[in-house]
DNA sequence: GAGTGGTCTAGACCACAAT
DNA sequence: TTGTGGTCTAGACCACTCC
């Protein structure tokens, strides 16, 4: 039952003695709460107000519910790790990219779409790739599966003088991915830039990387620079936050 | 006006077409939406309708509701940049750590509430910290302000055995912070993991990093090692997703 | 005082899942 | 068929902001 001289919302009580539950174990996860006809009863509130109690647990990513099944508590998220600063020259010449050596690694099959495109700079990716606004970058725009799942996607940005001619341009960039054939043109890369962020998806990522209530998206911007400290490339991807956490390791001097 | 026959709920409509009006511009970042009451006659449908289509722009975080003045569209965040693998040892002996760095180049000015305890390591404190489960750990929990907002919530651990007898388990560790102080007492660091995760913030973070809805927290877990590769501290920060970035460099080779 | 969002009710009907 | 969540309505009253 709720306290109606509280001052507090009916509904947010409720959210918080459910959310209160979950946390300290009373619901257990992958539980079913009560029915939302169940807890009227219980909290002496109506449907709607019940609803809205279990609208803000979903929006904190703490429960799922399921049409004409129930809701439930979301299990704990199974977080992979993707160790980020060691993708080395070594590493990236032994495959196609860090994507299919964690295919290899974790034993999924990975498949890809690609579309090759071609835009004129923003300001954002200009300043990013040290060019001028409304000049011409190539667009890759890549989606990344695991077992037919989407989990990833991923737009990289080249100024568009440095693919010209090369298998860049290409739907299949060949052995090394872009990369290689950037180094095979003379770029020779010489460090990575990663900006870290997070947001709440968009409608279409979130049905594109079947995202959860509740779930947001970690975004990572990629600057490869090459040995004269000239960005080569620029590359924004999304991941789902409760799959992957991003890690980095450097030495102390 | 909304289509019934779409079989898509009329409060998805609503929310999509006034997404779409933020999207390309026509609502522009500041700018107030249509009243409720406007909303529902505009579409056709009952104002809890609009209230649920409003709901899901909130939990995207592209509007804000204000108690009895609006609704309005959230400008762009405007995200600050933290350059995470350049915490070198220089870096580190010139000021008690990356926060007052920050203050200095930025400009606010910082302070800090700790508290600190002990505590018996869970299992991830224990995995992190290469210990048996249960074994006593120094907590070092800080709130980090800047201009008096909480920007920042960090919580450290370390081995007890290696801060018994140190300013660590002061509140005040004196100048150069924690990392000074192992090093004094012969633990040389030599090098740092960090995890990168994202999630919805808990209604304690939330209130405390006063978030707006439908904004994330980044979660970050350094991992401090020793030169013989004993990890030495874990810590876990918590920061507003709308308001930092964080950047990590590393060379190619 | 007028306009805004915030809360809440008592229903109704639909869509989906399981039996 | 029964029980579940999903959608929607027509109102009511409250709390806050601004004039």
């Amino acid at each position: 039952m709720v306290d109606r001289r509280s001052g507090v919302p009916a509904f947010r009580q409720v959210a918080a003695d459910l959310r209160n539950k979950i946390t300290t174990g009373r619901l257990s996860a992958g539980e079913q709460l009560p029915s939302e006809r169940d807890l009227v009863d219980q909290y002496g509130v109506s449907r709607p107000t019940v609803r809205d109690a279990v609208n803000v647990l979903r929006s904190e990513g703490l429960v799922t519910s399921e049409h004409g099944r129930g809701v439930f508590v979301r299990p704990p998220a199974n977080v992979q790790r993707l160790a980020r600063s060691r993708l080395s020259r070594s590493a990236r010449e032994e495959n196609r990219g860090a994507f299919l050596a964690d295919a290899a690694a974790h034993g999924f099959t990975p498949s890809t779409s690609v579309k090759v495109s071609f835009e004129a700079a923003d300001d954002r990716v200009a300043g990013y790739l040290a060019i001028e606004t409304g000049a011409e970058v190539t667009v890759r725009d890549r989606v990344l599966r695991a077992d037919g799942l989407v989990v990833q996607l991923a737009v990289s940005r080249l100024r568009r003088e440095f693919t010209r001619g090369t298998a860049i341009e290409q739907v299949d960039t060949g052995p090394g991915g872009t990369y290689a054939r950037l180094e095979e043109a003379g770029h020779r890369l010489a460090s990575f830039t990663e900006h870290v962020g997070a947001r709440m998806p968009t409608p279409d990522e979130a049905s594109l990387l079947q995202l959860a209530e509740g779930v947001p998206v970690v975004t990572v911007t990629r600057v490869a620079y090459r040995e004269d400290g000239v960005p080569v490339e620029t590359n924004d991807m999304v991941l789902a936050a409760d799959r992957y956490q991003l890690s980095y390791e450097w030495a102390a001097d």
